[in-house]
DNA sequence: GTTTAGGATTCG
């Protein structure tokens, strides 16, 4: 046929027909390889040793001023074809040297892989039958060459050896004349302490969200003499295999325990040295570990915190600020004078007095069930919702795997992924955007689909707003509304049923930037934490019921935390045991000075009086 | 149409 002809004829030469003072055309088998690296001459240099079925080894000494024509062999067992490779005898062996016009192709030498080649030319021939070739050659060094294990993670890296490592590049940094420092990560963790090359932070090279996010999981490896310059000219985030990488045992004097150093030392022995993969490469996309495209840099930063987050599951809670313990009671405004309890009982309602009187006894005891939730549109009060049910709801709304139509919207981005156990869970977290994502992407809103209490649980550790949805076919919306609608840290916000009417979270959109605005948007009547108590209060005139309907004043603590924090639970009851202790006889009690205003209750024919505490706040001395 | 490196771990 006529296009036959036009495509050049190529005659290959096995590795063990070849002859001095030749130029041939060769396919081989990757069996050593040195990285480009800059020469002493004028040009880089890549030194590839090959194998082919003929046993024969042919080492060959590639220059070029461009690295892009040298070969792109990532790992041993790479197969590759050269065009125009000149061969000369050298110490009593073969040796394959560059010639005008040399070029190559490499490919992936995994069986079955696709035949795809990587090259640097732009035209280049490739048909059936060097496909063929290249998949024979795959077969023969599968059963024929001895393979290399799985590459080392920093996961697994052991003290005193040589490995190659793939991870990604996340700082840089000048350190003296002989020495630079690469910051990497390869979404791991090293099991050891590692060495931190001392350098200022500011005169790090790297993206500061993501270099603070990953101190304790990056490790620091410092390259020498003739890789500064190629290390130098790498680009933050690039994906990198750095090898023959040396982790040495080492103790500094201040420290009991030894760390591991990373360094990557002169020379190219052994192939030292550092290669630039594309984000093609599948160690890369391993590497990235989850199977969803890259949409920009804040979203890899918040892949990054989650990923960090789902890998160390050890946190260290955050320190409660100190809080002042309060004693006795003091009133607001001074203008009314005192009345005794017993011209109060006498009196009709609605009015209001300041009074003085001991604390009795309250209810209820248990202070934590003091706490409900109050819905200031019908006024109805009702019981904190537990973990066990909002986790029931989380398990109900898991069934449902995430609606594939709904990732990735105009106001969101989405990340999907299926968890490595058994039951193959689909999670999908929709990070909501906002313009200053990459300064602090912890402020970040993001849904979450089909996580579980636990996980839920930490997302909201980091990020501030964090609300749980579900997959409609067309929009996501929010759970059952007997879960929290929305967790900001260790709150969680809950709507009235009776008088919300959710709407579809494409609502969001218009005010993602306003958190305060998202119950309303939703349509969610927020239910507010109140602590509700009954005091019993006496003053040697009489004995008088008073409820405490508060939010915050009373106490000086939000009821909105104090399920969530053992330190204010603890401050709490010790308030309380101050104003009333255990056990007091009726002398040993404090006097109280509070406000307090009676109302009517009339139920049918019942009419009763009640008294409500109000605009009265511990006092924060004692 | 020259050199570079020519595989075989640094010693910081």
């Amino acid at each position: 046929m006529h296009f036959q002809s036009v495509a050049p004829k190529y005659a290959y030469t096995s590795l063990n027909h070849l002859k001095d003072g030749t130029i041939v055309n060769l396919y081989g088998i990757v069996k050593f390889f040195k990285p480009p690296y800059v020469s002493k001459g004028t040009d880089y240099c890549s030194v590839v040793t090959l194998v082919d079925p003929s046993n024969v080894k042919l080492t060959c000494t590639l220059f070029s001023g461009n690295v892009d024509s040298l070969p792109k062999i990532y790992k041993v067992g790479d197969i590759v074809r050269f065009h125009r490779i000149k061969i000369r005898e050298y110490n009593g062996q073969m040796q394959g040297i560059t010639s005008v016009g040399f070029a190559s192709l490499t490919f992936d030498g995994t069986v079955g892989a696709p035949v795809v080649p990587r090259t640097s030319s732009k035209v280049y021939t490739f048909m059936d039958e060097e496909q063929k070739i290249v998949e024979e050659l795959r077969v023969w060094a599968a059963s024929n060459l001895s393979v290399c294990g799985p590459a080392a993670k920093l996961s697994g890296v052991q003290p005193m050896l040589f490995f190659d490592l793939t991870c990604q590049l996340v700082g840089k940094a000048k350190v003296d004349g002989s020495s630079f420092l690469l910051k990497v990560w390869d979404g791991t963790k090293c099991p050891y302490p590692t060495w931190k090359v001392p350098v200022e932070a500011r005169d790090v090279e790297g993206e500061k969200v993501l270099l603070h996010q990953l101190q304790n999981l990056m490790v620091d490896i410092l390259v020498y003499d003739n890789h500064v310059q190629l290390a130098k000219s790498l680009k933050i985030g690039s994906f990198l295999r750095i090898y023959s990488i040396h982790t040495k045992q080492a103790s500094a004097v201040d420290e009991d325990v030894s760390h591991i150093e990373f360094h990557l030392h002169g020379g190219t022995c052994y192939g030292r040295g550092i290669g630039v993969l594309p984000e093609s490469n599948p160690d890369v996309k391993e590497l990235k570990d989850f199977n969803f495209p890259l949409f920009g840099f804040w979203l890899c930063v918040c892949i990054i915190i989650i990923r960090k987050f789902f890998l160390i599951l050890d946190f260290e809670s955050r320190l409660q600020r100190c809080q002042q313990l309060p004693v006795t009671v003091l009133t607001d405004h001074q203008d009314l004078n005192n009345t005794e309890l017993k011209t109060i009982l006498n009196s009709t309602a609605p009015q209001q007095y300041r009074i003085r009187a001991k604390l009795r006894t309250y209810k209820p005891q248990k202070l934590y069930q003091s706490i409900k939730l109050h819905c200031s549109k019908c006024n109805s009060l009702q019981e904190v919702p537990d973990g066990d049910d909002f986790d029931f709801i989380l398990q109900g709304s898991a069934i449902t795997a995430p609606n594939a139509e709904l990732q990735n919207t105009s106001w969101y981005d989405s990340v999907m992924w299926t968890t490595q156990d058994e039951k193959q869970r689909k999670i999908a977290i929709h990070f909501v955007k906002h313009d200053e994502m990459l300064q602090q992407p912890e402020d970040t809103l993001l849904m979450i689909e089909g996580g579980t209490l636990k996980e839920v649980w930490k997302l909201t550790k980091i990020f501030k707003c964090v609300i749980p949805v579900r997959s409609t076919e067309e929009d996501l919306e929010l759970l059952d509304l007997s879960a929290p609608f929305l967790l900001q840290g260790n709150i969680k916000y809950y709507g009235c049923k009776q008088c919300s009417t959710p709407k579809p979270i494409k609502s969001l959109s218009s005010i993602a930037k306003q958190i305060n605005l998202f119950s309303s948007v939703l349509g969610i009547e927020l239910l507010q934490y109140v602590f509700i108590m009954k005091f019993t209060l006496i003053d040697g005139t009489g004995a008088l019921n008073a409820y405490l309907f508060d939010y915050e004043k009373f106490f000086q603590i939000p009821a909105s935390e104090i399920l969530s924090n053992n330190f204010l639970q603890h401050k709490m009851q010790m308030t309380m045991n101050t104003l009333c202790p255990p056990g007091g006889k009726l002398d040993d009690l404090p006097w109280l000075e509070c406000f307090i205003k009676s109302y009517n209750v009339r139920d049918g024919m019942k009419h009763q009086v009640y008294y409500q505490i109000f605009d009265t706040t511990v006092a924060e001395d004692v």
